[in-house]
DNA sequence: TATATTGTTCGTATATTTGCGAACAATTTC
DNA sequence: GAAATTGTTCGCAAATATACGAACAATATA
């Protein structure tokens, strides 16, 4: 009769893991990671979506802390929060370390 | 007007990564991770919520090929599906290593 | 001052997720 | 055969997520 609540580290892997849970902002991340300038405007084009959805999407991975965006009138400059994703990088390397690389399959 | 749709890459790793969106799916992975023999009942025990929600989400991260089940009645063992484990693995450090770890910054 | 550009926010519709208790299925034990 | 054990599935409720067009705000330009 355990039932242990989630730890601190369960419920940010967890918080990181959901806003990559969508190709959408998957596509969005890689985007930002090979782009020196990166407005709204160049994601909105990359991507099969109404500019609605985008923006919506770029507010998941704000709120979740993985890019952050500047207002440059009239455009708006987005880019990753290299600290927490650095953060999110760490614990999922973290994650996937305690399982298989114990067993050397991978990793 | 570009509109790409998205590759497979990204569908595969915005899948995992939303199988992993929540604490009791971490908290699941990291329990199977460490343990030979995983009952459902043992996986149940370490967590805060009802039997059948447990279930649930033994269902999806099966459903996203994570982890696999193996009837031994009247027990079920659970364990990592090590091949899709490893694959997670190797989509989410290329991931991660396409931004950062080229500003050297982490990873 | 009108118009264009750039994104966000609003309102809405639909689908998915999360959670639970109750019912059920399959076996094992009394 | 009745009762206990172990998990899954069903049915339901509530909350979130996904997507879009239209309206809006803020500025820059004609």
């Amino acid at each position: 009769m355990e039932k242990k609540n989630y730890t601190v580290n369960q419920e940010q892997l967890a918080r990181f893991a959901k806003a990559l849970g969508h190709p959408a902002r998957i596509a969005i991340m890689q985007f930002l990671a090979k782009q020196q300038t990166c407005y709204f405007g160049d994601i909105h084009e990359e991507l099969p979506i109404a500019k609605a959805t985008v923006s919506q999407h770029l507010k998941e991975l704000k709120d979740a802390g993985l890019i952050q965006g500047e207002i440059e009138t009239p455009k708006v400059r987005y880019c990753i929060n290299r600290e927490n994703w650095k953060l999110a990088c760490e614990l999922f390397r973290e994650f996937f370390a305690q399982c298989v690389c114990q067993s050397g399959e991978c990793c």
